[in-house]
DNA sequence: AATTTACGAATGGTTAAACCATTAGCAGTT
DNA sequence: AACTGCTAATGGTTTAACCATTCGTAAATT
């Protein structure tokens, strides 16, 4: 018949409303918190308790703490650093595998790029071409280029998903790009063919966006990814 | 010439250290850690400090701390509840617009799709038609039947993440559609032939997935998400 | 015998006051 | 002008005690 009373613990309460604030914009990124001795007589808590909900809200990325005189907790601007991490944490412990990671790779590029070329503006078009260009140059330098490349070959996605203009799109895509890399680094076998493969395809996107040609776009990119996925199946099967 | 001495505090080493147990396996879910009052002896630090590290613990999602006399921190599975609560955060704080969220759906559903379509098993499809039968009810009950149609809608979507069988595309999907309803909620005028639309999509959709028609479910669901997006577009312009 | 009640013990939750460690700014010195 | 050392404010940590919640068990009741 009636509801159970949330006994929210005292901590709990003072995450929210922190939280809360920050998130109605009565807290702005860049401000600080008061003194943790001037805090716990605000929330009429102890400075232990106190300090069990700042670890909380510093864990989530919301605060950022500061020791020294002029030190204290700082708001931060939200950012996806710690949904990175969290992805991080399910890649390690096998609950998301590389597989499960291009799929999902395979699944975002296309949109993305047919975004891209929507969206791109001529100083976008520019640096993606000053992108490929130093691409081409690592690829050059042979063998010793290639993790640069490969690093490159990511900045250029990056670039893309920046272009889309869309947050989800960079936020979700940053994270995955970070937590694939370690995979990349330790097990695929990169060889000549495939990053020269891996470059025509940049070529051929990059082009397809400075025209403003969405679809061709999206079909470039999703053939890209999925050519790549497969010889990484391959290698790993 | 030298590097920086990295000046650990004491519960961050508390923290490194139980989380590499859990990831080694030395912690395995279930298993529970010893109570506070040992555990901070076998740290050598104090329980203050002990409970900001079990506090960091928790807000990883890592483990999960209960009082009473049988409680104490419980090693838990890891899962992606935690990355759906940050990915809310984001969504919430970076004004991230219901044209970003719907976006980024328009990426995904397709893939999901067709993923879904190759993957789904008997019991899946059947349960996919259940879900049919139940939004094609609401459909009948007229205007006061929309809200449960929306939401058995929403279902579908996700049973068919579900069925793609990868933990990315859950765990997105999840947490837009939870942000995405309450925009839909608030401001979007339904009608009956937009609703009925719908229905007809899903079935096409659920059609295609049931026959293991991967591209055929891949274009229905982004032709479905594009219609409805352009819809929303007018509805709010 | 079965059920209910009351209590004890173990565990997390919270408090209080003190002291340690770090750091920006200032005052004095060279 | 540049260096040096002090001061004060802030977070980091410790200690010891008590409160609150919960499970098991023993006692009381039916």
């Amino acid at each position: 018949m009636f509801k159970q009373v949330k006994q929210n613990k005292a901590y709990q309460d003072v995450v929210e409303q922190i939280q809360e604030a920050i998130m109605e914009g009565t807290l702005k990124p860049g401000s600080m918190l008061p003194a943790e001795r001037e805090l716990k007589e605000q929330f009429g808590i102890s400075r232990g308790t106190l300090r069990e909900a700042l670890r909380v809200l510093e864990q989530k990325g919301l605060i950022e703490i500061r020791t020294g005189v002029a030190g204290g907790s700082i708001i931060r601007e939200v950012n996806s650093e710690k949904l990175s991490e969290n992805l991080g944490l399910l890649i390690r412990n096998r609950a998301v595998s590389l597989r499960d990671l291009a799929e999902f790779r395979e699944g975002m590029e296309g949109g993305v790029a047919a975004l891209a070329a929507q969206r791109a503006g001529e100083q976008d078009i520019a640096s993606l071409q000053g992108l490929l260009a130093v691409a081409q140059g690592h690829l050059k330098e042979g063998r010793k280029g290639w993790d640069a490349f490969v690093r490159t070959d990511e900045q250029i996605h990056m670039a893309l998903a920046r272009m889309s203009g869309n947050p989800l799109f960079i936020t979700v895509l940053t994270s995955v790009y970070h937590n694939i890399h370690t995979y990349y680094e330790n097990y695929l076998p990169w060889n000549k063919e495939l990053l020269q493969e891996n470059f025509t395809d940049l070529c051929n996107i990059v082009a397809a966006v400075s025209a403003g040609e969405a679809e061709r776009a999206r079909e470039i990119a999703l053939g890209h990814v999925r050519r790549f996925n497969a010889y990484m199946e391959e290698k790993q099967a």
